[in-house]
DNA sequence: ATTCTGACTTGCT
DNA sequence: AAGCAAGCCAGAA
């Protein structure tokens, strides 16, 4: 993934507060670029540095392979949990997932304005490169 | 150009 | 609940 992408995504993931969430499409769909699959391997490469708990699966479940260490983060900050995660917690066992009915991030006021910021710098970036120049035509 | 690979999604059994 | 297939977008080989 190109670099402007991978910021991109970054910096739309810092917007996200604690106990809130959002789904690996909600990113792209934000951005207007990219898919889920796209970020979900932003995440993974690059995602260290930031709330990556914050940035899961559609249905709820946290990033894959990370699910214990997440589960951590979300007990810390309160994030709406559904499911046995208390018996995950002691034993291990036991299925659970985050409630993104109620987490899903709601952008405020002033959200807006940074995610448009963020998606238009992306768009930018990004139509520099292509040049058309009526390649097809040659 | 073709094929493979993913921290993905959705729909159907 | 749990699997599965197909669709999805893009980088890498």
């Amino acid at each position: 993934m190109r670099t402007e992408y991978v910021e991109a995504v970054l910096a739309l993931v810092e917007l996200v507060p604690p106990g809130a969430a959002v789904a690996y499409g909600d990113v792209a769909e934000l951005l207007g670029s990219g898919g889920a699959r796209q970020v979900g391997s932003v995440m993974s490469h690059h995602g260290s540095g930031v709330a990556w708990w914050r940035v899961l699966r559609a249905n709820g479940e946290a990033p894959q392979g990370l699910e214990a260490e997440a589960l951590q983060f979300y007990v810390r900050e309160g994030t709406p949990l559904l499911g046995r995660y208390q018996d995950f917690l002691r034993t291990g066992e036991g299925h659970w997932r985050v409630d993104l009915m109620a987490a899903r991030w709601a952008p405020e006021d002033g959200d807006f304005d940074l995610i448009d910021a963020i998606a238009e710098r992306l768009e930018r970036r990004l139509h520099k490169m292509s040049a058309p120049d009526d390649e097809m035509t040659v």
